[in-house]
DNA sequence: CGAGTGGCTTGATAACCGTCAATCGAAATA
DNA sequence: TATTTCGATTGACGGTTATCAAGCCACTCG
C-alpha cells in the first residue's frame, strides 16, 4: 500500500524540493543523489544537514502533519521515493513493526540535531571544521586524504559560517597538519588535529 | 507494569540527575518542579533546556538504549517519575497507542530542537532574548509584563552567551521598550520589539 | 586562444561576543 | 544595624565572526 501509493521522481542538481512553512505532503526518501536541508530567517540562510541515501526527510512533520520546518535542495541529479505523508500515518497505525522503524529514525535523528546543537553552541568555526575533517578521514578509510565531497560554500553554510570564514577556518589548521587543494585536504599529523578538535563521541557522529 | 517498576523520586533544587556520557537507565518524567538540560565540552557548558510538567527527558536515548548526551540538573525542589528503561522499551512493543504516543513524543522533540538549532544559526543574542521575552509575554497572558522564571545567569546558558552579554543584550532592547528589574521584564511598546525581534512560528514555538 | 564566469581567497573594517576585573545591590545572616 | 554573600552589571580588552571589496584561479565557451 505504502508502495502503491508513492512514487519515485527525478531531480535535476540545485532544484528546491520542499519549501519551510509549507505543508509536509510527503515523505521523502532519498534513493540516490544528495540532499541539502536549509532554511532562511530574516535575509539569513543557513544549511542544517545532508541527506544521502537511503535517508529520509521531514519525516517529523509528515507525522505530526504540520508545516516543514526546512527547505530542501538537490546538490546533485538525484532519485527521491515520495510518499504520501497520509499513507505514512496510516501504515504506521497498521503495522507495529514500522511505527518501531520510526521511533527508531525519529529517535536517531532527534539525537543527531541535539549533537549539532551542542557542537554549535560549544565550539569555535576552526574546531567545528576540524572535527568535520576528522569525521571524514574517518568515514573514507583515515587515509590523511580528504574529499570534501560539497561545494566550499555549502560547507561553510553547514558548519554555520560564512565562505570567508571557512577560508580563513582551513588557514587556522594549516598550523595543524591541514593542507587544503581544491576539494581534496591532506592531514599531515591527524593526533595534532585531534588535540585541537577533541573530537567527543556525544558530539560528533563516529567512533574513533 | 510500568508504574509498578517505576518510582517517584523527590529531589532538592541543584541536584544533577543524569550526567551525559552515561547510560540511559530510566526515563524520567517531571511530575513537579523545573529541570534543567545541559552539556558540556572543553571547559564549556551551555544549556540546552528546560523541562516542566509534565515533561519527559532522555526519551530517544532510552529507546536507542544508548548514552545520555546531555546531563540534567533540578533548578527547584522537584518530583521526578523514574521508569526503568527495559520497561520503557517492552511496554512500547505491547501497547500499540503507547508507541504512538512515544512518535508524537519524539517528533514534538526533533521539531523543537530543529527550531532551537535555525535560533541560534540565524539570529544574534539580543535577537534570541527579544524572541525569548516575546514567548514569555504570550505565555504569561500578553501584559506586558513578564516574569522570567529563572536566574539571568541560566538564561545567558540556555540563549548561548554569557550573563555580561546577557546584560548587554537587556540593554541593547532598552530603545526597544524594554525595561528590566530583577526577574521583572516589561515592554513599553511590544510592537516595536516585535519589529526587531521579527518571530516567526517555525522557529518560535508559538503562536501569536 | 582570449574573454567571461563563478567559486574561492585575501585584506580591511566593523559588529558581535567572551574574558577578566572591579563594582553594585539586594537578600541573607550575625 | 552592620556584614557577608552572591548574582548582576559595567568597563576594558581581545578574540571571533560578518561584511564589503578586490583580486585570484580554474574552467567554460565563443
Amino acid at each position: 500500500m505504502l508502495v502503491q501509493s508513492s512514487f519515485l521522481q527525478r531531480f535535476p542538481a540545485g532544484l528546491v524540493l520542499i519549501e519551510e512553512a509549507e505543508p509536509a505532503d510527503f515523505l521523502h526518501v532519498v534513493i540516490d543523489g544528495a540532499v541539502e536541508m536549509f532554511a532562511r530567517n530574516a535575509g539569513r540562510e543557513t544549511t542544517l544537514s545532508f541527506v544521502y541515501p537511503i535517508g529520509t526527510f521531514i519525516l517529523a512533520a509528515v507525522l505530526k502533519d504540520q508545516v516543514n520546518l526546512q527547505s530542501a535542495r538537490t546538490l546533485e541529479r538525484s532519485r527521491i521515493l515520495m510518499i504520501p505523508a497520509a499513507s505514512v500515518r496510516e501504515a504506521m497505525q497498521a503495522d507495529t513493526s514500522f511505527m518501531s522503524a520510526i521511533v527508531s529514525e525519529l529517535a536517531t535523528g532527534y539525537r543527531t540535531a541535539i549533537k549539532d546543537l551542542k557542537n554549535h553552541k560549544l565550539r569555535t568555526g576552526a574546531e567545528r571544521l576540524a572535527n568535520w575533517i576528522l569525521r571524514l578521514d574517518v568515514e573514507q578509510g583515515g587515509s590523511g586524504t580528504v574529499e570534501l565531497g560539497v561545494e566550499k560554500r555549502v560547507l561553510a553554510a553547514r558548519l554555520g559560517m560564512t565562505p570567508e570564514n571557512l577560508s580563513r577556518a582551513f588557514t587556522a589548521l594549516k598550523p595543524h597538519g591541514v593542507e587544503v587543494r581544491g576539494a581534496r585536504v591532506t592531514l599531515a599529523d591527524p593526533d595534532r588535529l585531534r588535540q585541537l578538535a577533541q573530537p567527543n563521541p556525544i558530539i560528533d557522529d563516529y567512533t574513533t
